[in-house]
RNA sequence: GGCCCGUUCGUCUAUCGGUUAGGACGCCAGGUUUUCAUCCUGGAAAGAGGGGUUCGACUCCCCUACGGGCUACCA
């Protein structure tokens, strides 16, 4: 049974990155029948922000990635925080201890950040470690005596990483990675204030919830090793590893941060999270959502693109995961939310509250009228709003439009159209029956057409006029093309 | 600085030694349309550089360059 975890820090709102991990964990997990799990690492009270947790929760539910065990769903291996768990972590480095493969260490942070300062002078990296242990104030320096006095007050607790041959790891998506036990150093694993680091606690989690795979970031490769290592020390066995590769920024250096969509306009979050505003306001469908981030550094080994979650949980595959970091593209994303928005019904569009909130002054039979007509106009849901206003009420005359066919005299087409709407033909026969006469006049189809819309609508752009004008029904259409020609009249006199 | 990972059109990617290097977004042109958008058709656009290995390298190896990550009592 495969089992894998998806494990955030409730440091803030998950961003789209986090987003992605999630995602591929989730895959993972339904391709191979397995447990998708949330696991909350929160064991730095410092960075600990309100209201985040229930945030992860809520945008993963949004996408459709319900945890099977979590927080929130439950589970045989819970707790499922970290904060929770204080006692087991305690139990652990308990066994760690005795096996004299950590030990204590009394070091302040003053004392610590003099060696760092010192080392950086000297123009080298500062490493504690199997090579300058034994300079500072810890257990294995210190007599028992010592000792004891010691641990009344603050102290970290460390790896003790002995020197010994490279370290090799897997990675499924890279392969072996091996790396010299000289490069690292002794990890703190319980912190001053008894909480354990990530390293360690996750480890720990990690063996008895039975994770199967790790799949997280990119950005943990560099700690495999010590993770390696504290599965050795413990004589478990490890899971697999997979390291995904991290989203850049559209442009410019670096990984995606919460500031880059702020600086090119688009959301980072999935949800809003305070005057954020998210992929679900900005109009995103979670599919679409998903589809993105499945793309984003995954391929199906196809050239399809469009895929609902169910498709991916079957088509997700290991093998099609990419080794390089890739770039945010939000036009692209758009597109996928483009399609994705194509395959919905016009009832199924009518339930979203964007289309509600436009479209509450129609009625029903008009509402799917419309819809039918702008769908796919839309790139994201809130483009309904634009989109309906020239139902609502017609746009400034577009000056610039009218001017080139005044000489055309679009009064005559105006007065025409009254008289035919007037005498009673239906709207689907009033395209046919204007032409008809257009031809008799000697007048061309685009002088009409546009004298209409630029009455109708106001500018020069729209879906299908007659469609508008049976939407609008004969007293609104007839209504504006009375207040055009007033506006044409007064425009030629001036 | 040290260590680790990576590098195919502007972007996301296919290719797992022999291809006219394929697709998608975006861009450009043409078509459809009364217009804009949609849609359809076409086009421009790529193997970082240098060495090897090989009959033959985008593909395997090495070096360089570039990009990314890590280097906290943060995760």
């Amino acid at each position: 049974m495969e089992r894998v975890r998806f494990a955030p820090s409730p440091t803030g709102p998950l961003h789209i990155g986090g987003l992605r991990t999630a995602l591929f964990n989730y895959l993972y997990a339904r391709k191979h029948n397995g447990v998708f799990i949330l696991r909350v690492e929160d064991t730095d009270q410092n960075r600990y922000v309100e209201g985040s947790e229930r945030y992860i929760q809520e945008a993963l539910e949004w996408c459709g990635m319900v945890p099977d065990e979590g927080p929130y769903n439950g589970g045989e291996f819970g707790p499922y925080r970290q904060s929770e768990r204080k006692s087991i972590y305690l139990e652990y480095i308990r066994v760690l201890l005795e096996n004299e493969k950590a030990y204590y260490a009394f070091d302040s942070t003053e004392e610590l950040s003099n060696a760092r300062a010192w080392a950086e002078q000297k123009g080298h990296a500062f490493r504690y470690g199997a090579h300058n242990r034994l300079q500072f104030v810890n257990s294995l320096t210190l007599s028992n005596e010592e000792i004891e006095e010691r641990k009344k007050g603050d102290y970290v607790i460390r790896l003790k990483v002995d020197p010994g041959p490279m370290v090799s790891v897997f990675d499924e998506i890279r392969g072996a990675v091996a790396v010299s036990t000289e490069e690292l150093d002794d990890k703190i694993l319980m912190k001053s204030d008894g909480m354990p680091t990530y390293h360690f606690a996750n480890v720990v989690d990690d063996h008895l919830m039975q994770i199967s795979c790790v799949i997280r970031g990119e950005e943990w490769l560099p700690s495999l090793p010590h993770h390696q290592l504290l599965y050795d020390a413990f004589q478990w066995q490890c899971p697999k590893f997979m390291h995904l590769p991290l989203i850049l920024k559209p442009s410019g250096k670096g990984k995606l941060s919460k500031r880059d969509g702020e600086k090119e306009g688009f959301p980072v979050f999935p949800l809003q999270w305070k005057e954020s505003i998210g992929y679900k306001e900005k109009g995103f469908l979670p599919e679409s959502m998903v589809n993105y981030l499945a793309l984003l550094g995954w391929n199906s080994g196809t050239e399809d693109e469009l895929f609902s979650l169910a498709e991916l949980e079957k088509r997700f595959s290991v093998s099609g995961v990419q080794k390089g970091g890739a770039r945010f593209d939000y036009e692209k994303a758009r597109w996928i939310n483009h399609q994705h928005l194509q395959k919905k019904s016009s009832e199924d569009l009518l339930q979203f509250g964007e289309f509600q909130m436009a479209l509450k002054d129609f009625t029903s039979a008009q509402q799917l009228m419309i819809v039918a007509l702008i769908k796919e106009r839309l790139y994201t849901l809130d483009d309904v709003y634009e989109e309906v206003r020239l139902f609502i009420s017609p746009y400034p005359f577009d000056d610039k439009a009218l001017e080139k066919i005044l000489p055309k005299n679009p009064l005559l087409v105006l007065e025409e159209v009254q008289k035919v709407i007037a005498s009673g033909v239906p709207a689907e026969a009033l395209k046919e029956v204007l032409l008809e006469w257009a031809t008799k006049q000697s007048l061309g189809v685009g002088v009409v057409m546009q004298s209409l819309r630029i009455a109708l609508v106001g500018k020069l752009s729209g879906p299908d006029l007659f469609a508008i004008i049976t939407v609008l029904g004969n007293s609104v259409s007839l209504r504006r093309i009375e207040n055009a020609i007033t506006y044409i009249n007064l425009k030629q006199k001036s």
